[in-house]
DNA sequence: CTTGACTCTGTACCACGGTACGGAGCGTAT
DNA sequence: ATACGCTCCGTACCGTGGTACAGAGTCAAG
């Protein structure tokens, strides 16, 4: 069955093309992230649109950000000349996060890496090793310097 | 007061120099990603290295891994040639998974630049963009090829 | 030797992101 | 027209990662 811009779904169909549970899409409807739907004699009707959403939201959440990012996300998806600055504010935030994260995974892997070559080294005599070590000594992870300080 | 590797400390001191609260010790106990501490008369004892594990643990969970991720990680902590090969095997599964997440990342903000320079554009009328079909034109989010099936 | 700050245990509670009912109503195929 | 499958709604429950008590014990300073 081919589906065109005005076909719509059942709440089950929706769901099993996105790959989710019905009470998910349920749910996501009431924590707002999918708009209210049409309705005909009390079933919701859905579109294609819904299924990209849906699949949207789960990469996004894939990418280890919340129901609450994906939301501000999905609200980029419509932008007229009143919302684009904001939009756009929200947009670059997005980038800025996502490239810190890039930055501490790089860092991460890295360790790791070290770590493989010198712990993982059978000539090495046991318990020369420490991963906890390894990133203190190259990473800032377990210094208080550039971090968020919390003291209250 | 200068600390020493033989310096221990109260749940309170180590909280506080962990940037946690005292529960969240207790907890990070109760889920054995600390191991049960000495004591004196019923006073749990910690080191300098239970609060380089707590730090490890924030920045890990930073990173969008959960407590049983780090619990691995701090797995790997010490090693000896015995658990070396499975720890070795944890590490590098660690790694590829970072890898994938990383290149995600990437082609998101790709993605956020793409639609910032398209749809952030003042000179193109309304509602001609759409971030959702931004991912899906480029970014493979929104097909179902090389992700994970899910038909039982 | 009292007071105050800390610790102990256990249990309850919280937000997030779902998942799983039960008891209805609806819609289509035979 | 009746059965079967889907949908409705509400509410309850789950795992994760904490947070917040209450009521008791301990330690150190004055």
């Amino acid at each position: 069955m081919k589906m065109t811009k005005d076909t719509t779904i059942t709440i089950g169909k929706l769901a099993k093309a996105a790959g989710v549970g019905v009470e998910t899409v349920r749910f996501y409807q009431r924590k707002g992230l999918l708009e209210t739907p049409q309705r005909t004699s009390g079933f919701r009707k859905y579109t294609e649109s819904d299924i990209r959403k849906i699949k949207f939201i789960k990469r996004v959440q894939e990418l280890g950000f919340t129901l609450k990012d994906a939301e501000d996300l999905l609200g980029l998806a419509v932008c007229s000349s009143e919302t684009r600055p904001r939009l756009r504010q929200v947009c670059n935030d997005k980038i800025d996060q996502i490239q810190s994260k890039i930055a501490d995974l790089n860092r991460m892997v890295e360790m790791l890496h070290q770590f493989s070559q010198t712990c993982g080294n059978e000539n090495l005599k046991d318990s020369s090793c420490s991963l906890l070590s390894c990133f203190e000594n190259d990473w800032e992870c377990c210094k208080d310097s550039n971090r968020r300080e919390k003291d209250d």
